[in-house]
This record gives C-alpha cells, structure tokens and sequence, in this order.
RNA sequence: GAUUGCGUAGCUCAGUCGGCAGAGCAGCGGACUUUUAAUCCGCAGGUCCUGGGUUCGAUUCCCAGCGCAAUCACCA
C-alpha cells in the first residue's frame, strides 16, 4: 500500500506535471563531495549581503534522496550519493512552480538530479540552492527506517541494495575489500608474478580434498567439477616455463556455511618456481604487513575509516619507519608489524600437552583421555593431528599473526618432507585472530612419488568421495615433462578481508553471501 | 547435519503469566520560508513466519515445518 502511494505519485508527475520519472544520461555531474568542497564562506556572506550579485559556485549533483522536510514554502532534501551526504534546499520563490511541485512530491529512495549554488542555510548547514530539480528515477519500494536504517542480518544480505544505501558502512566495506584485493594483485605483480586465469570447471577436482559442486556440460555430455582449487592448473603452468604464476580468483566447496565459510570463496594462489615454503612466507609476511600497515596508515592519518577510503591508495609505498601495524579485529587489536611469529608444529603440541607428538603411547593415552573417537585403533599421526586441531591450536596468540611450522608429514601428503626430518613437511599455515588465513607448501615435483601419495590418498576414502575424486592423470603426464621444484601459496582473501576491515562475518565482505531462497 | 535462540505494521522494536494488537519512523490529509532523527493537528496501516494440537478462547502453551543467527560437526 506504500509501493501503491508511490506508484500514484509516479503517475502523477507523468499526467499533471508531464516529468518522465525515469531518466535519461546527465551530463556534468559532480559527487556530493566535491559541490560540498566548492562552498565558500566568502562568497555566500557576499550573497546575503548583496542578493543582486552571486560569485557563489554552481554545482550539479545526482544523489538519492535520504530525507525530505517539506516547512510549506521551503523543501530540505538530504541526497546521498558514495561520496557522502549533501543538502539540497529548494525555495519555493527560487524555483520554476513545476520543480516546486516535484520537490514537495518527492520520496525517501528517489534518485534526483540538483543543481544550483553552493551556499549554507541560517543554520550553517551547507547545501545546494536549487535552481533545478528533476526526478530521474522513482523509488516503488518502501524504504528502510531513516534513523536505524537496515537491521536485519537477513534482510541486509538479501536486499543488498537497499542496505549499501541504508548504511553508508556496507560500501566502505566493500570500497576497501576492493582496494585489498587491487594491493594485493599491485604486491604481487612487482613482486615479478604473472596474473594468470585457470579452469572453474574441471574433468577432475584436484588440489583440495573438499567435496566439490558437480555440473554437467550438454554438448559434451560430461560431468564437471566446479573447481575447489586452482593447484593443479597452476603448476601445469610452472612445467611450462612460467616462473611465477597467481590467480585471485574463486573457488567453490560443497560443505557448510558458517561465519568463516562460504561455499563459494576468493583465494590467491601463487607459485614460484625455484622457491619453496619458505620463500612463500616471506613473500605472504610483507604482503600481509604492507596491506595492514597500508590500512592502518590510512586509517590513522584521516582519523576515520571513512576518510582512509577517501585517501584510498594513497600511502601506500611511503616506506614511513615504524608506524602503528595494530589493527581492531572485534575484541582484539592484532599487531601485525614484522616479523610474524614462527612456531613449529611439534613445538606447539609439546606445549599444549606436555609431551613430544613423537611420543606414540602418550598421544594415545591422551586421545582415548579426551575421548577422541576410535582412539584405540587410529593411526599414531591422524590421532596428533585431531588433538592439535582441538586444543593446541588455541594456544596460538590471536592478536599475534603466527606461521604454523613444520607439520607432520603423515598428514600432509601432498607435501615434500623435510630432507634433514623426514617425518616433518615443509608447510606452514599463517593463522590471524583465531583463523587459518592460508597454507604454502614446497611442493612435490617427482611425478612417481606423487603418483604414489595420490594412490595412497585414494585408498582410504569412502564410497561417496570416490565420486569425485580421482587421480588426475593429465596433472601426472604434466609432472612427467618436467616441473621445476615450487613453493606453493593459498591465501583466503576473503577471511583477510575480515581481517582487515574488522567484519567478525564471512556475510559482511561477500556483496551476496549464499541465502537459501525464499 | 546437531543443539540453542529469534521470527509481531514497509523499517526499528515493545507487548500479551491464554481474553478485541502497540509505539516511533515511513505513508496519507492539513499547517509551517531555515530544518538536522524537524515540529504540530488528524487519518490509515497486521496471515503476530506456516501448518496442526490443547483450550470456551492461541500471536502467547505444545508438536511439526520454513527462514535467519550463534555454537558445534564437516572443511589437507
């Protein structure tokens, strides 16, 4: 019955005022920033002075309308465009009767085109004197609470739209999730890696053990896999001759959804030819430093996380000595000035339970203690790795970045061991406030012992898995012809967004987070 | 997938220990040439998530379902 009153109205601008509410290109328009920039004091004391001369400047706004005060003979309409907020006042003595008649009609939602003078009202507030008014496109729909704005998680996730213009902070989310991801691309173009665009729907779902989405091409009459990671594309590159390669790009994992996970999700994964885990996790600690230090800088020099959007870019290489690298992650200021902490896997585990992971009779009794289940007859390193997962791994400082050194080979197998302890991979996991940001790994280049883990791996799967995962054989024939060793890199961009940006939800930096429809 | 919580007007939220459903904003009509969540007068607005049960009577209690959230499980 709203949308029924607009629509009214709708009709009629058409028939008694003869406006088409829906627009047309507009040429010489300026963001609200920028008319609210061109106001100045001098030139509106003048004004009011002497109303015969103007040397006010004139400024042509488009925005959406987020308040309308009709006081009889005088309309104040907030309009709202990215840039911010600007007045518009429209006088009835200072306007042609039509735009009068459309300035009082107008509604919360409605995108407008004003231009006139930039001044301020008796109460200081800076605004445009309009001269014109139009109307480019009517809201039907009813729009949210002006005061609260959009609320409802739900609703917010669902009607994105109504929400980035309800609250002004879901686009500077987004605004600085963009730049994080245009940094992050900056970072890794200089540092010499190649942007490089890989298969979403594969034959054969390699590279993660996740259960993929399943899809069906007609003309081919095939079933696809919707990829769950870009791996084993990426290292068909580095066999043919690309040194270093990434991908910023999405992967898909048919499993839950919570406020970490998202079946659809972006990572950067990079390979670097001649490198190994170790040159990745300086390469993944300066990126990871520079972008928070880049935000914190930001942050800091605008005093608002609006204005660190405004002066987007800007510090970016200014190489400044020991700024602040703290950033809020809901409860926790994390410190991300270098270096990161390094721990190792072993290490960690000793700590948590008082005894080597070595230690085959402890780890058990321990497991059968915590009632892990089937502790009697697990094997020795799945068993480590679930009492890690459980307890040791919180021991990790959240505010703390921390690389996870130094995994058990047992349960890496896709991972070269450690020539000097072979039961130790060389792999590390980067974890931040609480969430595993990424792996790297130095990765295995002799194409009979990877046939072989892969095997290996396949033995042991259920039924159900064996539907979608089997060994890629062109990925094998790749390895045959020769790739040079690598380290390997995965970074979740989406959790470092969360990061970065202080959201505690996967929800609030995906534009459109998976709904179950309605 | 499991557990817990929530679901009331377009929005933000009250409320009913089971007895005719409430406010603010938004909307409609009116007043107002300097508002800042404008103000003032008046009006209208509901499948109380859906279905079933208990009851003289259910938005309220019970059961089931749907949606969302949190926690857990899944997730090299």
């Amino acid at each position: 019955m709203l949308v029924a009153a607009r629509r009214a109205k709708l009709e009629a601008l058409r028939r008694e005022l003869s406006m088409e509410p829906y627009g047309r290109r507009v040429d010489g328009l300026m963001t609200l920033a920028d008319a609210r920039a061109k106001f100045r004091e001098e030139a509106h004391a003048a004004h009011e002075k002497d109303p015969s001369s103007d040397s006010r400047e004139s400024a042509k706004v488009a925005g959406r309308v987020m308040q309308h005060r009709d006081l009889g003979k005088l309309v104040f309409l907030w309009l709202r465009d990215s840039s911010g907020d600007l007045q518009v006042s429209v006088s009835k003595s200072q306007v042609a009767p039509p735009v009068w008649e459309l300035a009082k009609r107008l509604d919360y939602g409605d995108w407008v085109v004003a231009e006139g003078p930039v001044g301020r009202t008796q109460k200081g507030e800076v605004c445009i004197w309009a001269r014109s008014v139009e109307i480019h496109a009517k809201s039907l729909s009813p729009p949210p609470e002006k005061f609260h704005g959009l609320h409802d998680p739900e609703l917010r996730y669902r009607r994105r739209y109504v929400d980035m213009y309800a609250n002004p902070e879901t686009v500077r989310t987004f605004s600085l999730r963009s730049r994080i991801v245009s940094s992050v691309r900056r970072f890794m173009e200089r540092s010499g890696f190649m942007e490089v665009e890989t298969p979403m729907m594969q034959p054969v779902a390699g590279g993660a053990a996740a259960r993929p989405f399943v899809t069906h091409h007609n003309a081919l009459g095939i079933p696809l896999f919707l990829r769950v990671a870009p791996e084993l594309y990426l290292k068909r590159l580095l066999v043919g001759g690309l040194p270093r390669v990434f991908e910023i790009n999405r992967n898909f994992r048919n499993e839950g959804v919570d406020r970490s996970h998202n079946p659809e999700f972006t990572m950067m994964e990079a390979y670097e030819a001649f490198g190994d885990c170790w040159s990745m996790l300086e390469l993944t600690e300066s990126l990871v430093h520079e972008l928070a230090r880049e935000i914190a800088e930001a942050g800091a020099s605008a005093g608002t996380s609006a204005g660190a959007l405004g002066s987007a870019g800007a510090g970016a290489n200014s190489g400044a000595g020991s700024k602040s690298t703290h950033l809020p992650f809901g409860e926790l200021s994390i410190d991300y000035s270098r270096p990161f902490r390094r721990v190792r896997y072993g290490e960690l585990f000793e700590q948590c339970f008082g005894f080597p992971m070595e230690d085959a009779a402890k780890v058990r009794a321990e497991a059968q203690r915590r009632h892990v289940p089937d502790a009697a007859r697990k094997d020795h390193w799945l068993l480590v790795d679930h009492l890690f997962e459980e307890h040791a791994e919180k021991f990790v400082d959240k505010a703390k970045p921390t690389f996870i050194t130094d995994y058990p080979a047992a349960i890496s197998p896709l991972t070269r061991p450690n020539p000097a302890s072979p039961h130790l991979a060389e792999r590390w996991d980067l974890f931040i406030g609480g969430m595993e940001i990424g792996p790297a790994y130095t990765e295995l280049n002799d194409p009979d012992v990877q046939l072989a883990k892969f095997t290996e791996q396949l033995a042991g799967i259920d039924d159900e898995a064996k539907t979608f995962r089997t060994v890629d054989e062109d990925f094998l024939e790749a390895l045959r012809v020769g790739m040079p060793p690598a380290g390997g890199l995965g970074l979740g961009i989406d959790r470092l967004v969360m990061l970065l940006a202080n959201q505690p939800s996967i929800r609030d930096v995906i534009l459109f987070p998976l709904m179950r429809p309605q």
